[in-house]
DNA sequence: TAATTATATAAACATATTCGAATATAATGA
DNA sequence: TCATTATATTCGAATATGTTTATATAATTA
């Protein structure tokens, strides 16, 4: 974990690196506090699981969190998070099609 | 690695949740074909490292690649990557500036 | 055909990630 | 104070990732 741009970069993508944290940051999509309860019921993840991952987002400022009694809750940090994905998903959906259409004409 | 969304989008994150990549992909940030030994030099690699981060990159259609001779061209796939890169980019230093501005104010 | 060049692949090892189980803590209510 | 609720932390096992060394292959040249 070296501080150049390289490795600080390849750290802020590594928190989009698995599927329940973009599921979670899905479900903050709207910009808006959510309690991790709410979070635990949409997603079905064991408590203690989703609890890790919410603090890897935190650690790495892509979420921000507040407490109000004994929930917390938390929000996405920078809603150009949610664009950068929206253009992750087109790319990933462009090559699908990409390679759909090399499989109708025999290629692979 | 599943196949839902979430997963594929996981997944193609994965490609640059590396430094290696993240700088190889910065590299071919112009949209050109570039040799694997020109990559070599400038970025300063073991060349079985390079090869196993190119050949991670390709698996995934974050790249293409072209043989002419002996050597072996690769591209970006999509310029869209950049696109999101540079959003990325700019998440990572308004954070950073958040942060240096919390911490002038004695918080962290 | 033998040597050289450019790149890829395989094997081995160290390190990092992910998940579940158990336990801890903090806020609230009885 | 004791119990309950909501969330966090710790630990260990399984799996994944990144790097290096050695070897393989394909194209070219002598």
């Amino acid at each position: 974990m070296e501080d150049d741009i390289y490795s600080l970069h390849a750290e802020t993508c590594k928190v989009f690196s698995n599927p329940v944290r973009i599921r979670l940051l899905e479900l903050m999509r709207d910009g808006k506090w959510h309690p991790v309860g709410e979070m635990q019921k949409t997603g079905g993840y064991g408590q203690a699981n989703l609890s890790q991952h919410l603090s890897v987002m935190r650690g790495r400022g892509a979420i921000y969190s507040k407490k109000e009694g004994r929930q917390v809750f938390y929000r996405i940090s920078d809603m150009r998070i949610i664009r950068a994905f929206d253009l992750i998903r087109a790319v990933i959906s462009s090559g699908a099609k990409a390679r759909g259409r090399l499989l109708e004409k025999g290629g692979y």
